[in-house]
RNA sequence: GGUCCGUUCGUCUAGUCAGGUCAGGACGCCAGGUUUUCAUCCUGGUAACAGGGGUUCGAAUCCCCUACGGACUACCA
């Protein structure tokens, strides 16, 4: 009998230290994490290092800061433990042990010595008796070397000797497996197509089957939501949990990230080159120290990001698409979630970044701004780094655009446009300019306000257009038609550096730009 | 090859489970407007039910087939 004296939603992250998480996984992590909060359930990190072959030197703390950059944040974990752990598998080396042999004295569970040669003919037997899809199953592991085909004399002798040996899964030969998943609904599998897993290895060391199975139970997990990946392995899940005589948890399989360009699901290996970054932040590889930009590197904001991703597979079915991460909490729901994999798209994201930096309060963005400026060799005080904020982010896709739009207010432009010049820099044109920098020269309250009625009265004098003015003016001060308000611009740059401005380019525009 | 999963504008998607508004939104793109430039912003437009059979008065929606795509098929997770 099965009582539930509780059921409180416990929800895990489960990577493994292979190198840094990409999008995909960071979005399994915010689902987890959305989920878990909803129901107010614990989020746990688990590290599944079960192949000490693959371990990846800072995978880990990548794994860890990368998702606090993201504000996906765990009640339990390696990093701040909790009740159920460890939560390093290559730490529970004895829990699968001592499961391990409850199956095989159950009898779901058998030894086997085949080594990797024998396994390989058997392979090519199977496939020269024209069988497609040879495997370790119920039709050839009485024919192969395990303690199902031999005497428990014969066992005994060869694990005497050390010979090296592996625990295979004793599937059951014609049974229909019906496993449940939340966002597919039923999937029926015969267990005739499923081979003899291998559940603990020559080393040791469980596979993911064995220990994720065992750890999920333990560790009292009521949802599994992964990647569709692992769909193809649900039915054996089902199968390990019933040998076990446990109730398995829910299960929501989500679907892939994909490739933009075209095929396959998006890997860790697809690095910079798609034209977006395929990780959260960035990642030096500690071995080639190769370095792959992230998220954060290329300007985004963590709320962007998160929203970004959280909308790829998944929807409130309301016309909402910009969310916090409190919003989405609330909106958040397993069955609306896609079946078909999602494509990133990176112009849309440059759209949800832009929107991000428009809801940031000037201040928060005047400490980045100011970090920027540093990094360009300037600085400035809040106050003014505030003020310039607020006249540019608009015209801001990304963090670092920040500077790319008001550069000109910390340097003074030393080439001008060609284009814009061709166009916009008439014969009379220097005239015009002298004419309003003794105008300028003359202004004593040099505001934006009161630059404003000086220059249209100018302007209007002179009867000349405002793009006659105006445009050749911007050029002075900033080589190109581009740039925020004008007069703005030149109450924040001031009087003397106006004029050293015109001056230079007085003297450098060419002549034979004429007409 | 086998097993499983999937398929609505170029992209992300609503609508499917309880068949019944010109298939809705967003990004992009195009056009127009605002603007001293560029960008933003505003308005409008463009564009999709993979194909074929059924069931039904009626199908994007239910059933079957086909095509296409994907995942898995390791002593990797």
């Amino acid at each position: 009998m099965f009582i539930m004296t509780h059921n409180q939603v416990r929800v895990r992250f489960a990577p493994s230290p292979t190198g840094p998480l990409h999008i995909g996984g960071v979005r399994t992590a915010l689902y987890n994490f959305l989920f878990a909060c909803q129901h107010n359930g614990s989020m746990i990190l688990r590290i599944e290092d079960t192949d000490q072959n693959r371990f990846v030197e800072g995978a880990e703390d990548y794994i860890i800061d990368a998702l606090k950059w993201c504000k996906i944040e765990f009640d339990e974990g390696i990093h701040q433990g909790g009740n159920y752990g460890p939560y390093r598998q290559s730490e529970r080396k004895d829990i699968y042990h001592r499961h391990i042999q409850q199956l095989i004295a159950s009898g779901k569970a058998y030894y086997a010595f085949d080594t990797p040669d024998e396994l390989e003919i058997m392979r090519e037997s199977l496939k020269a008796r024209g069988e497609t899809n040879p495997k370790y199953d119920y039709q050839v592991r009485a024919e192969m070397k395990n303690s199902l085909s031999l005497s428990g004399e014969e066992v005994e002798k060869l694990k005497a000797a050390g010979t090296p040996y592996v625990v295979r899964f004793k599937m059951s030969e014609n049974e229909i497996v019906e496993a449940d998943d939340i966002v597919r609904g039923k999937i029926k599998v015969n267990t005739a197509t499923l081979d003899d897993k291998i559940l603990l290895k020559t080393d040791g060391m469980p596979t993911y089957h064995l220990a994720n199975i065992v750890d999920d139970y333990l560790m009292k997990i009521s949802h599994v939501i992964r990647g569709e990946e692992w769909l193809p392995s649900l039915p054996l899940h089902y199968m390990l949990y019933e040998a076990f005589g446990w109730e398995p948890p829910k299960f929501a399989h989500l679907p892939l990230l994909l490739k933009p360009e075209g095929k396959g699901k998006l890997s860790k290996r697809d690095g910079d080159r798609l034209g977006f970054p395929v990780f959260p932040t960035q990642w030096i590889d500690p071995k080639t120290v190769e370095e792959f930009n992230g998220y954060r590197e290329d300007g985004y904001l963590p709320e962007a990001f998160i929203n970004i991703i959280a909308m790829l597979g998944w929807n409130p079915g309301t016309e909402q698409e910009t969310f916090s991460m409190q919003e989405m909490i609330k909106a958040f729901n397993l069955e609306k979630v896609q079946k078909a994999g999602a494509r990133f798209d990176p112009e849309k994201a440059k759209w949800f970044n832009h929107y991000y930096i428009q809801q940031k309060n000037n201040d928060e963005l005047a400490d980045s701004y100011l970090t920027i400026l540093k990094k360009h060799g300037h600085t400035t005080s809040k106050q003014l780094a505030k003020r310039i904020v607020e006249l540019i982010k608009e015209r801001a896709n990304f963090i670092h655009d920040l500077w790319n739009q008001s550069w000109f207010f910390f340097e003074s432009p030393k080439e001008f446009d060609d284009k814009t010049i061709k166009k916009k820099w008439k014969q009379d044109t220097p005239e015009i300019l002298k004419e309003l920098r003794s105008l300028l020269e003359a202004v004593e309250d040099f505001t934006s306000e009161n630059l404003q009625n000086q220059t249209h009265a100018f302007i209007e004098d002179k009867k000349l257009g405002f793009g006659k003015v105006m445009v050749p003016l911007r050029i002075c001060l900033v080589g190109k038609a581009a740039g925020p308000d004008l007069m703005e611009m030149m109450e924040i740059l001031g009087k003397d550096e106006i004029l050293k401005r015109i001056d230079f380019a007085l003297n450098n525009i060419q002549k034979e730009h004429n007409n």
